[in-house]
DNA sequence: CGCAGGTTTGACTTCACTCAATCGGCGTGG
DNA sequence: CCACGCCGATTGAGTGAAGTCAAACCTGCG
């Protein structure tokens, strides 16, 4: 275990949890593939990614891994209606992670219209983020998922070129597909000239049309 | 256009639009396959299923389509958070469907914390639905799917014999695969004995177990 | 220098898709 | 009452995209 809390001593600092909402929290580290929380476990605390990502994962029957989410810097994770994860969470890379308690955001949503309606929002973008990937799961072919997905970071990061935190393995896991395919397909891509592989973690998009499929 | 007006003219009523919580609003009766609202339409009321079954759809770049989700009633859907609906919804039989104003339940959750809380927590299901949804999408196999599928609509129902308001294209639209597919898989589960057909839109779940995968 | 990790590529298999024919229930009209 | 037609469901044959198993390849690091 080699979380750190790097704020302050046991819970003594503020964080902005959400934008312009700042209540009493800290600031952990978390090394690459360190578990954040685990499925099942309370879910007493809400998190925000400061610098780094996060992934939510659950395990299948069949030994087989499905990775919900990846969560960048300023992104929150963990807010689950119930008492329980449904998820487990982990940094994908050397992370720094605010937590907040559920119950202080519980009781400034109770105090306060503006905030319930801020932590509402976040929620239901969430769901429609969800949305979008399942059509992506659903439907589309091995090309449109890895497309839509280098795009999607592209147009997070606000840049053609995207830095990959993640492997092969955690993008097949995300989309549905083997590490292979996902390999082959980025392969195929980058000789289709769609886009441009410096390195196998640094993608350059050449031609977004050409991912949006 | 054969939607009707049941309840009461104009907006007289009143209707239980989720549990615990009646607002003004009225009851409408949609055709099977009747339009309820079409993606990007302005987002002006909530909806609740009194009876019938509700699909909630969106055309794929591909001439596809996928099957967001189906809604039994009692079921609550077209809240998004956005000013826009992110679907279409249809009537897949002949249905009664509740609505209110999307502008009288903000109203109810600013001015009351309880009802604000009511209102996210519906959002913060249909989020663990979907990601249920996710999974199944992004891992199984076609006899995982259809099993899933079959054993959430026997929970809804609880009880062990379903009838699917939904045809094989529906089912196969909501499971991302195809309605040839769909049937065969069902075929199949009924000569393992998992179910019975007694005829193809009733099913008998003989062994739930073997659903399960 | 060699090892370990993730990544790429290859050969083969398999599951689901596509295209196409057939079946079956149900309502309509003779 | 039966024949017909329609629409959804089923079944079959052949194809193709992605999975599986396995080997080779980087690249950073001890």
């Amino acid at each position: 275990m080699h979380a750190q809390i790097v704020d302050s001593p046991p819970l003594g600092g503020l964080v902005e949890i959400a934008p312009g909402l700042t209540l009493p929290g800290v600031v952990m580290t978390f090394d690459a593939n360190e578990e954040i929380y685990a499925e099942g476990q309370p879910a007493d605390f809400v998190y925000r990614v400061i610098t780094g990502a996060v992934r939510t994962t659950r395990l299948l029957s069949d030994g087989g891994r499905q990775i919900g989410a990846f969560y960048l810097p300023g992104d929150v994770f963990g807010m689950q209606c119930g008492e329980r994860h449904r998820f487990s969470a982990e940094a994908v890379t050397l992370s720094e992670v605010a937590l907040v308690r559920r119950s202080a955001l519980e009781r400034a949503a109770e105090s306060d219209s503006v905030t319930a309606r801020r932590l509402w929002s976040l929620t239901s973008h969430e769901l429609e983020d969800i949305q979008d990937h399942m059509f992506l799961l659903g439907r589309k072919d091995a090309a449109a998922r890895v497309g839509q997905f280098l795009l999607r970071l592209a147009t997070r990061a606000s840049s053609p070129i995207v830095e990959l935190p993640m492997s092969r393995g955690d993008i097949a896991d995300h989309l549905g597909l083997t590490l292979e395919t996902v390999s082959r397909t980025m392969s195929q891509l980058a000789r289709d000239r769609a886009i441009a592989l410096p390195s196998a973690r640094r993608v350059v998009l050449c031609d977004p049309m050409a991912l949006a499929a």
